[in-house]
DNA sequence: CATAAAACATATAATATCTATAGGATTTAT
DNA sequence: ATAAATCCTATAGATATTATATGTTTTATG
């Protein structure tokens, strides 16, 4: 039920950038800084998010990274889909990934019911949380 | 943020066991086969149930496993704490393993407000939801 | 134009975890 | 005595995580 370290630190370098969406480019050693990352591996999570369409780049001196789009309109859902895969807390009630579970009777499985919930709970929670969000106080 | 197949073995047997609480202890061999899990992987986790107090033993021919307490009296948070470990998210919000993650300032940032209040819901749910919940339709 | 700052791209190391299998030891009903 | 079952520990095999390393490319700036 944990978010990898990838996931965590990803999130972490997104809310540095809605913070300073207004303004130019962030560097990445300066999102690491900030935010007690290590460096080498933000860098590759970076380009996930970049491959991912969450954020733009640019090259070069003052270069650095900034939000793609605006931060009402990024969700933690996306985000977490991304660096960390499916929500779900088990795949026969992925909606990005089903895979049957191997009960004997998945319509009658309670177990799965109750995991429905789960999902369907953390997914609204996170679909509904934009980058703005983390910011208001 | 998925259940580890230990995890999702592991409550997948319970819920049979549940199910099958009147009557003597059912064997490994018996839950593997009805549920589609490896066997001997399931004994392991049979033992990990054994040790946390949830299920009670007996050996010999007709043994096998049997709730410790009434399906009612027991958790799916107990249960994935134990064979999962936390349920939050990020260690920085965790009730039960807590550590700092290395923001900035932890009570200022969003994110950990947010995930605080994913791990508070899951596990509402789960501390909510018992093997007998598992059960009615 | 030279330089340096930065992204970009891969490779790979180090570690951990997950999943499962194996081999036996112990208990106990029949 | 036998066989069914738990119990215990080790370890294999696979995969994922986390991180470091090495270098290439782009580009702003002096």
């Amino acid at each position: 039920m944990k978010l990898s370290k990838r996931g965590e630190y990803g999130l972490r370098a997104l809310q540095d950038l809605a913070a300073h969406y207004e303004g130019g480019p962030v560097s990445t050693n300066d999102l690491a800084e900030r935010n007690n990352i290590p460096s080498r591996f933000l860098e590759q999570i970076m380009l996930i998010l970049k491959h991912g369409r969450i954020v733009h780049s640019k090259k070069g001196p003052h270069g650095g990274y900034h939000l793609a789009r605006s931060p009402e309109r990024i969700t933690l859902a996306e985000v977490v889909r991304l660096l960390d895969g499916p929500l779900s807390p088990i795949s026969c009630v992925s909606e990005t990934a089903f895979e049957p579970c191997g009960c004997p009777d998945m319509e009658a499985c309670g177990l799965r019911r109750v995991m429905q919930a789960v999902r369907d709970a953390v997914a609204a929670m996170m679909e509904n949380t934009t980058l703005a969000d983390l910011l208001s106080k």
